[in-house]
DNA sequence: CACCATGTTCCTTG
DNA sequence: CCAAGGAACATGGT
């Protein structure tokens, strides 16, 4: 369920669940998970730690915990990959069929389930350096951003995936911002001109906002074992509402929203784009 | 059976 | 060292 807004959303609904709980133990049912982490040497840090706090960076989940016989606090890193979820369940339940790692807090388990297993839960952070901007912070700036987009010769909206340029974006967010600011996804980053990179830099934002605010007032299940946690982009059927949020992705061959024209879907970098041929031919 | 899927990392090439 | 492209990772849905 990733790209930043969902795990914004996810951080949110963990943060008062888990603060000030403890670990009693940790179970690691998938070793790659916790890489490069050992099984025995998580075990050493976590249990007997309680949660202190649950933050984020770019799509990564950071738990910070105290311990009692350290000083400083450790550092958790979580990344749902694909299909990861997190959640909390009664401890007499019982796991789901692709658990990952559960830790043990007593009266319920903090589950961390992955179907696809490209998830991370490790205190190793060599993922946070190398990071791009926040998204919404000061560092992200029209001029910084235009700077860099000029440095590369990939097609924008595959540019737009690089975590090094702004963090946060993923295949879905990168198609619909694009279509808010009218520009092709197949042109070429260097040749966004300054005023196409001051409105991508704003759509962006607001795209990864309006997602965000959507996704807060949506009434997650975090505790239980629903299927209508996480994704909340993909609406399928039930509560609407949100299905209309996405105005590209996964539309091809609908009406635009705007101009009615059939919305398209090409490749890039092998994955899937979508956008509307006519809104966005990006001239000027 | 074939192809597709919200992401990152590793390897190769230039 | 860096940029860019592609494969790999693993499972399930259509």
């Amino acid at each position: 369920m990733p790209e930043l807004p969902e795990v914004e959303i996810l951080v949110q609904h963990l943060q008062p669940l888990l603060q000030t709980r403890t670990i009693r133990a940790v179970r690691v049912h998938r070793e790659k998970t916790i890489r490069p982490d050992s099984i025995r040497g998580l075990q050493s840090k976590l249990v007997g730690a309680s949660f202190q706090n649950v933050s984020r960076r770019a799509k990564f989940l950071v738990f910070s915990l105290a311990s009692a016989r350290k000083q400083n606090p450790i550092l958790l890193l979580g990344h749902l990959g694909m299909t990861g979820r997190m959640y909390l369940q009664s401890t007499s339940s019982p796991l789901p069929k692709h658990a990952a790692v559960s830790l043990d807090l007593g009266r319920h388990v903090f589950v961390f389930e992955d179907t696809r297993y490209f998830g991370r839960l490790t205190t190793h952070l060599a993922s946070l350096e190398n990071l791009g901007p926040e998204p919404m912070s000061d560092a992200f700036t029209v001029e910084s951003f235009h700077a860099d987009l000029r440095k590369s010769s990939q097609a924008i909206k595959v540019k737009l995936l690089d975590q090094k340029l702004v963090v946060g974006i993923g295949n879905i967010y990168a198609s619909e911002a694009l279509f808010r600011a009218g520009i092709s996804p197949r042109i070429m980053s260097r040749r966004i001109t300054r005023k196409q990179a001051q409105r991508l830099h704003q759509t962006i934002r607001d795209v990864l906002a309006e997602a965000i605010a959507m996704g807060s007032t949506l009434p997650l299940d975090f505790a239980g074992s629903k299927k209508r946690d996480g994704l909340f982009y993909y609406g399928s059927s039930a509560s609407s509402g949100y299905e209309e949020r996405l105005s590209v992705y996964d539309r091809e061959a609908a009406p635009c929203v705007n101009c009615g024209a059939a919305i398209r879907k090409i490749t890039q970098a092998a994955r899937s784009t979508y956008f509307c041929p006519d809104c966005q031919k990006s001239r000027v």
